[in-house]
DNA sequence: AGCCGCACTGAGCATCCTGCCCAGGCGCCT
DNA sequence: AGGCGCCTGGGCAGGATGCTCAGTGCGGCT
């Protein structure tokens, strides 16, 4: 993958500012003419640098404002259906298979505390699945933030 | 906060499967006029269902692969230093504060084992935090996704 | 030096979208 | 019946888009 250079780098800051402002107000917030701006974007898009809108949907307005993380300890053989199965819960928001133990960490999104153990009891019901551990989570005490991230690749 | 109705859904349904798509575009994939559309994205920018633009952009494409999470204990009553010296790493991608336990979760955004190993140290040397477990992330099993949930309550 | 490739610029043009307005229809609740 | 909220269809000026093309500056290559 190419590496994004300075101009990539300011549109995406740019973009966060403003995510609906046009091709013509993001050039001359540049200073860059609207072309280089239009194929920038085209390129940007091209090299997947931009996820899906999906991560921009609000779990909160979807009426499920409680955030947990599941430790999931597994049979690691059964890691494979235990995904599929994990993709048959839509609360399950999203999953990472991480090192050491053979273990998965899952985000959940609920209602509420009932709901949440409901899906719980979803998770450990899952063929393989050998223990689960839920961490609720209070604060968000850093929300998501790329920015700073890459306003130090700028050399910020 | 208002209840997303099906419209709202459907919507935001559209929306992630073409992020892009003109006023127009959307109104007429979803039999809608065009008038229709305009206020509902108006109103649903205004309830803030749509989170910032930053979660769109690709930790990959900045360099930084690897992705962990590390678990904090820290002293409770330093949470709001913590809490800040943490704003203060920008490979800190995002960090919850868990229940139980004292400790927070924190995800990381890594360019490779070393970087991340000097991102861990940088963690365990703020005032006030105990220990430190980094986990790395191997895989995403399930990569984010909200459009599960939106369509079951759907009540698809 | 000379040449090439690359990226950016500025201009132009037809088409389409946007933001805004208004009048009217329909279902719902009081 | 009347009022309210929401949707519709129409209209309109201004602006954005997608595309093309010629020109320019810069670095690398021979």
């Amino acid at each position: 993958m190419r590496t994004l250079d300075t101009t990539d780098l300011r549109l995406l800051i740019e973009l966060s500012r403003a995510p609906d402002a046009t091709t013509v107000a993001l050039a001359q917030a540049l200073s860059l003419s609207r072309n280089t701006v239009q194929a920038r974007l085209v390129r940007l898009t091209e090299e997947g640098v931009f996820l899906p809108f999906e991560r921009r949907i609000s779990l909160d307005a979807l009426g499920h404002p409680l955030t947990a993380f599941v430790q999931i300890h597994v049979h690691q053989q059964q890691l494979t259906e235990i995904t599929a199965a994990l993709h048959g819960i839509p609360e399950v928001v999203q999953a990472h298979g991480l090192t050491g133990s053979a273990d998965v960490l899952a985000r959940v999104a609920a209602r509420n505390a009932e709901d949440l153990f409901r899906i719980h009891s979803r998770i450990l019901q899952i063929d393989g699945v050998d223990r689960a551990d839920t961490s609720l989570a209070m604060t968000e005490l850093v929300a998501w933030r790329t920015v700073p991230l890459v306003e130090s690749l700028l050399g910020g």
